[in-house]
DNA sequence: CATGAATGAGTCTTCATTCAT
DNA sequence: AATGAATGAAGACTCATTCAT
């Protein structure tokens, strides 16, 4: 996953004072959230942010630099409060601990809205190197998801013949991108919450009945 | 639904020998799929078709306009693919049917890539009007899957306390967007079968075994 | 004066049907009286004619042609209001007469708002060939109204050393831009008319009182 | 009188160095004056300027910003001429100033005779900014001389029943108008001198003679 | 390093005029 | 003669990136 040098903020933006970072990188969210990744400018960031045109290009070398490095801020943030729950993927099958992931994203998103809004953005940039590193991103994602329900079916918790890929690459859709698009468009975190329960519901014990197949 | 005169082509365009009308929308096609509709240019478009400048804006009021002429071209077409396996939705569960209908989505997407892979675009501009119109269709065709679904638990297929709003987003999604996506990302039409096949097993059986609650 | 021939429609303007003839000289007016001259496209003209595109140039050679029609037509039309008074013009001082000229170029106002104001845009256009035209029309009103002054000098009724061609221009701007100008603006044909009164007063007795000397 | 912000240049437009703002401002008034307001383009300007393009916006936000500031400047400037003959304005009737008044702003003219015409522009665009400029400064420059008449009338200077409005109104236009006119049509400034001698002469005594009411 | 002006390439859009039917 | 589509020249405006201070 190493990423060419050149896919980064440079030095100078990490000496930055934390606040002024923090405000560029909040800026930039919000101006990407505003009118996505293809459309934002950094013209608008800058002047968003206050800081002058040219010391953008001191800290990065375009906007893609910027925008590589917040999604993973992002992502490291929302990750922390999914944490201490990966601790018992070994022990509960993940079908029942996801509701509780998304709980913790979903309290991410109360805590900082933008933030979480953000992650839309990778899915619906079609610029090559978002396209790319999203390529990347799902990659890891559903090889993690493959990992955790190898065990589930490995512990009998699933059926042996589930496609395993197909599922993990539901459950990573679900959360990356449809709950996220979902606040997009204004849904309630309550309403998200029961959205992703019957998610599971279906998807943990199917939707036919007996005579399904007269 | 209906969209204001500018959200359409103008007369003019309609006047076109089909041929040249045809080859325009192949362009923008073509263009439009290649860089994301947030990134075409009208430029990109005009050289590709080779016609002058002003004669776009003969035929359009200006991309957007071309666009939402496409999404609906686009749609009758496939559309056109699924007709007569639509007559049995009354007869047979949907989810049933659902494999082929996607089917008829893929012969479609044989014999005309392009058109088949611009669906995508719907689902991945932050252009105002492009969001809207998504917010639009989206609507449309959950609330259809969802009379179709209605349907199938009064018949006794489906479980009574179906969430039938979650399983009709599901569908349309992986329809709509996913399957699309798939190709866009190079799968093979064979691997797509298997995968909507694998998606409508997990949805009508669920995927866990006995000792799952345990 | 005569004009290049090209400087007026071709004569298959003049083969239309009166009432369609008429309808295109009232757009252009209409037109040209929202705009100004040199701000007046052609599109725009042929839209609110709502005749063809093709057929403007089937009529005349540009836009210039049509306006110096225009002039000429409207000139016309507001010089037979004031006919019989120029009748009047040997026996009466110019100064005397001239409210009731200007009365009549009100009447026509009355009769016809927008042709009255397009006298207007003659004066206001930087057109080289508007100001040509401009020029000549001043040249020719301005000696017209020199011989009439001329022959009041004659007849005692103004001072000898009366500089002719300052108060014929003086009277000739009045009429022709200054009215229309407070016409444009908004004012009613009541104060145009109470204004020239003031105006012909000033310039009949001046201004001065026996201590102004000192 | 305040104008929005936009209606003037940028603050990047007075940091330059004054040399290259007055090349700007001399080579716009130079194209307004070659093609009037309404035909002028930016194109036209920079290129004569030799500057690129984009400077242009730099500094302005279009060409009417530059515009307006060239009419304050330029008035300024004019304004400058006049500067201490209105201290004499209370003790001398404004008739016989107005000469004094003109001849300064024809020294003006000598001085910089592009600056001098470029007057002529505020009186001949149709474009709406322009107009209501048009207006507003017309407005108050007749309230100015208004004052200066009622002041001529209480001093006994002129008669109790003229009628200040249309008097102010002449010699605001005399002044503002027909003199930069009769300069763009090359008319010398010894025959602006004399015409101007002859208008006041006009305005103060009037043309009758004894015999005119016969 | 910080700053923000300078630059010009890239697009959009409008319209006068021509031309084929 | 009537029509209205075809064409491309002209101009406006934006912005990424560079550079001088």
């Amino acid at each position: 996953m190493a990423r060419k040098e050149h896919d980064m903020p440079k030095k100078t933006f990490f000496g930055l004072k934390k606040e002024k970072r923090l405000m560029i990188e909040r800026s930039a969210i919000s101006v990407i959230n505003d009118k996505g990744y293809d459309n934002a400018t950094i013209k608008d960031i800058v002047n968003k942010a206050g800081i002058p045109r040219g010391s953008f290009y001191q800290y990065f070398n375009g906007l893609s630099d910027l925008f590589f490095h917040l999604v993973t801020r992002v992502s490291e943030r929302k990750f922390a409060y999914m944490g201490d729950l990966l601790n018992q993927i070994e022990s509960v099958p993940l079908l029942k601990l996801f509701p509780k992931l998304t709980d913790a994203g979903l309290r991410f998103a109360k805590d900082d809205k933008e933030a979480y809004l953000f992650g839309y953005h990778l899915y619906h940039s079609q610029s090559e190197d978002v396209l790319k590193l999203r390529g990347e991103l799902e990659k890891e994602g559903i090889k993690m998801m493959e990992a955790f329900l190898e065990n589930d079916v490995n512990q009998g918790w699933l059926k042996e013949d589930t496609n395993i890929n197909m599922l993990a690459k539901m459950l990573y859709d679900f959360n990356a991108r449809d709950l996220v698009y979902q606040f997009y468009r204004g849904e309630t975190i309550d309403t998200m919450i029961e959205r992703t329960n019957a998610f599971i519901d279906i998807l943990t014990s199917g939707v036919k009945k007996e005579d399904f197949n007269d």
